[in-house]
DNA sequence: TGTGTGACAAAGC
DNA sequence: AGCTTTGCCACAC
């Protein structure tokens, strides 16, 4: 039974050559539940790392495996939708499909109520440092 | 080895 | 509302 992180069928098979920090993250955004979304800010604070958002973009950014991982799902923290590897469009276009709105600024309507946080997910140490 | 860059964020002005 | 600085991880020069 493997780690979350390490589990193909979480993180998808393409991704296990990915970096620690990044499977985690991985594994981590595909508990996002559809028609919901996060952001990279909870996602790092999730994965342990406070002020990591900027790393959990690159990681979304190089996400090989966009069934396991819904990496359009990850938004800013200020509800605009972020950007996306294929294009903003792209992402908008996913996001509309599980029934979000977004609007012409680029921000989601109803932000907080489809903003999901509630990871199960652990952490190390790092966080009772905050 | 050091520096810059990137799908970001929070704090300061 | 906008800009600057600092923090984060990984990678390309």
């Amino acid at each position: 039974m493997a780690e979350p992180q390490n589990d193909p069928k979480i993180i998808g098979e393409a991704n296990l050559n990915q970096p620690p920090f990044y499977r985690r993250i991985y594994a981590i955004v595909h508990d996002i539940p559809k028609g919901r979304v996060s952001t990279y800010g909870a996602v790092a604070l999730a994965a342990g790392k406070r002020g990591g958002a900027r790393a959990v973009g690159n990681a979304m950014n190089r996400n090989q495996d966009t069934a396991c991982v819904p990496c359009h799902r990850v938004v800013k923290s200020d509800g605009n939708v972020g950007g996306y590897y294929s294009g903003t469009a792209e992402k908008i276009k996913r996001l509309n499909d599980e029934g979000l709105k977004i609007k012409k600024n680029g921000q989601i309507t109803d932000f907080d109520s489809v903003l999901f946080t509630d990871f199960n997910v652990i952490s190390e140490r790092e966080i009772s440092d905050l």
